[in-house]
DNA sequence: CCACGGTGTTCGTCAAGGCGAACGCTCGTA
DNA sequence: TACGAGCGTTCGCCTTGACGAACACCGTGG
């Protein structure tokens, strides 16, 4: 779902990541094995890469290819217990407060789950791509896909699919976990 | 620092994506304004798409865009508390427990933290452009850029930038928090 | 039976990407 | 000052991606 002419971010991406490499462009260019003019008029936004072209630039780069495709991100942030947004706080016993959010468009999600014994929280199904990863700060809980959920006490961990139907549920007075939901 | 036959994996990609949104070559060709001769090559693993091409694709098929560049991953797992590997145990007052990396190359890796007051645990600065989040699951601990750690508590959240000093130093006995590092 | 709308493939043409050479440029240095 | 080494840019040439038409291939139903 990315919007945004890509051309403008991977000439601004490729200098950006040039300069942090402390790379001149010839060197570069070099390293990647394509001609330095090309790499010229990437950095100039000027013209339309081939994949291979990006990607031997990503390797020699030594960073991810969506890197250089893909707006970058801010810096650094505090949220006091209870402090944050609250979502999902349709009932009294389970409350998700938003930790983190990647605008525009979300990569991952940072979640901070407190809940009481009660009715299960059941999620519908999130876009196809969103894995959950949870960890179990206090309490007891029953965490995972709908049709095969798991018992979890602190400290431990699931990882499971988001793009399907799965449940949290409290075992415990004052259960709390740390959820990460991330866009694949 | 990817590595893999780009082309194959947007083959693939491609073909699993289509697939998914139900659409006909015909018709995605059409959405993405492309000529369906080209998508028909892409899928075949004949030639080398310009980023434009791939762009268009990913809109049509409403995905970002490094699914189409990227390999898939995994689906479910299960880590018991004490299971996972640990690492930079180097300390007994200090232990994190990988819980989740991402194959080959870690994008974002999620940790267990379990510490005991005592010497500061102080972090070198990772690769460039890595953040890392912390929720605290109990205890008390003082977290942050080593120049100006914050305390926290259970529930309080941070984020920084990994790529300069920073540091993990429990202030009260049984402190854990969840740890998450990732690459942006 | 063949015409039809649909699929995905292959073929020839044309524009555009990638390349290397040549250029102008700024530094250090003999 | 003149020279050289490095930088990043610009300029033809050639390869190659992208296009559209034509193709073969099903099911359908007239």
């Amino acid at each position: 779902m990315p919007h945004g002419a890509p051309l403008d971010v991977i000439a601004h991406s490729l200098r950006r990541e040039r300069d942090r490499a402390r790379l001149s462009l010839s060197e570069l260019a070099k390293r990647a094995g394509i001609a330095k003019s090309t790499l010229s008029q990437l950095e100039s936004a000027t013209g339309n890469p081939s994949v291979e072209t990006l990607w031997a630039l990503s390797v020699a780069l030594d960073v991810p290819f969506s890197r250089l495709v893909e707006p970058p991100k801010p810096r650094v942030q505090v949220i006091r217990a209870g402090e944050g947004p609250a979502v999902y706080s349709e009932r009294a016993d389970y409350v998700a407060t938003l930790l983190a959010s990647c605008p525009p468009n979300a990569r991952r999600d940072i979640y901070l789950i407190t809940a009481e014994p009660g009715n299960a929280r059941e999620s519908e199904p999130h876009m196809p791509g969103v894995v959950e990863h949870v960890v179990i700060s206090s309490g007891r809980a029953l965490v995972g896909p709908t049709d095969e959920p798991v018992e979890l006490g602190p400290g431990d961990y699931i990882a499971y699919p988001g793009d399907t139907a799965h449940v949290f549920q409290a075992l415990a007075p004052n259960t709390s976990a740390c959820l990460v939901s991330e866009h694949v």
